[in-house]
DNA sequence: TCAAATGTTTGATC
DNA sequence: GGATCAAACATTTG
């Protein structure tokens, strides 16, 4: 599920129900998320306020009183749910003095962490995919040398894209995702850029891609999926051109791209 | 039965 | 130090 768009629009969705609200307990029905015992997790965050809750990245951040920190990563397949109900796949249950935060994950890659500190795990993240400079990209860029997608989705060279995000924008900045970092030139680091906040503003305003069974923090699916140009569109033509989009594997993951308009 | 899926980490290798 | 690649994590779906 859970991109930048998809990470921001829970965010939004579930701050106004926690911020102030008292953590009264916690249940943990899998250690797996948990990267401390869940004795030590709860008694982190019993008794805490949440004052804030943020994005870095993909990681959602609460602020909790006392200097505690709960940062979420929602891996591929988590949820946060706001007052929802408990199923199979419910991991965690936060109880607050207001309500019931869930934290539901099928395939339980995302984690669970709390600490005095922001983790340095988070700490490591780049710059914002969505709060970055025009300036501070192309400086980044020319730092670095690879490929331009596998790049795109190291979160300690730029924080918040995944596999759709970058397809897309790559696609809509008419960038090859095989391109070296080297040979893209200002002219095609700037379009990038325009692109990477093209599509990250609308999906948000969108409310996020629900490609699979994503919704936000009150069970809304968002609708960027609509509006995918290449993602998971192999074989159907480009919207632009009419080439039937391409599918190839780079950085493990699928990646999605029309051969005519972002040549090699 | 096999492949693929919104992600990250770790270890090997160049 | 980096970049690349494969594998691993766990579960569902086609």
């Amino acid at each position: 599920m859970p991109e930048l768009p998809e990470v921001e629009t829970v965010v939004r969705t579930v701050a106004p129900k926690l911020v102030g609200g008292e953590i009264r307990d916690t249940r943990f029905f899998s250690t797996l998320v948990l990267r401390a015992d869940a004795s030590e997790t709860a008694k982190r965050l019993r008794g805490r306020r949440i004052e804030t809750v943020r994005r870095r990245g993909k990681f959602i951040i609460l602020e909790l009183s006392g200097g505690m920190h709960l940062a979420i990563h929602l891996g591929m397949t988590g949820k946060l749910l706001w007052n929802g109900t408990p199923g199979v796949h419910t991991r965690a249950v936060l109880e607050l003095d207001r309500g019931t935060l869930l934290y539901d994950d099928i395939r339980q890659f995302g984690r669970i962490e709390v600490c005095e500190q922001v983790p340095e795990r988070v700490a490591r993240v780049g710059p914002d995919a969505l709060l970055v400079s025009e300036e501070e990209f192309t400086h980044l860029l020319r730092r670095k040398r690879g490929r331009i997608k596998p790049l795109l989705l190291n979160q300690t060279v730029l924080g918040g894209l995944g596999n759709i995000y970058v397809d897309e924008a790559l696609f809509r900045a008419r960038v090859h995702p095989l391109t070296p970092v080297t040979r893209l030139g200002r002219e095609r680091a700037r379009r990038l850029y325009g692109a990477i906040q093209e599509v990250l503003r609308t999906a948000i305003d969108c409310g996020g891609s629900s490609i699979s069974d994503y919704v936000d923090a009150e069970g809304r699916a968002g609708s960027f999926q609509h509006h995918h140009q290449v993602y998971a569109r192999e074989g159907e033509p480009c919207l632009r051109c009419g080439t039937p989009i391409r599918r190839m594997v780079v950085a493990q993951r699928g990646t999605h791209y029309c051969p005519r308009c972002q040549r090699a």
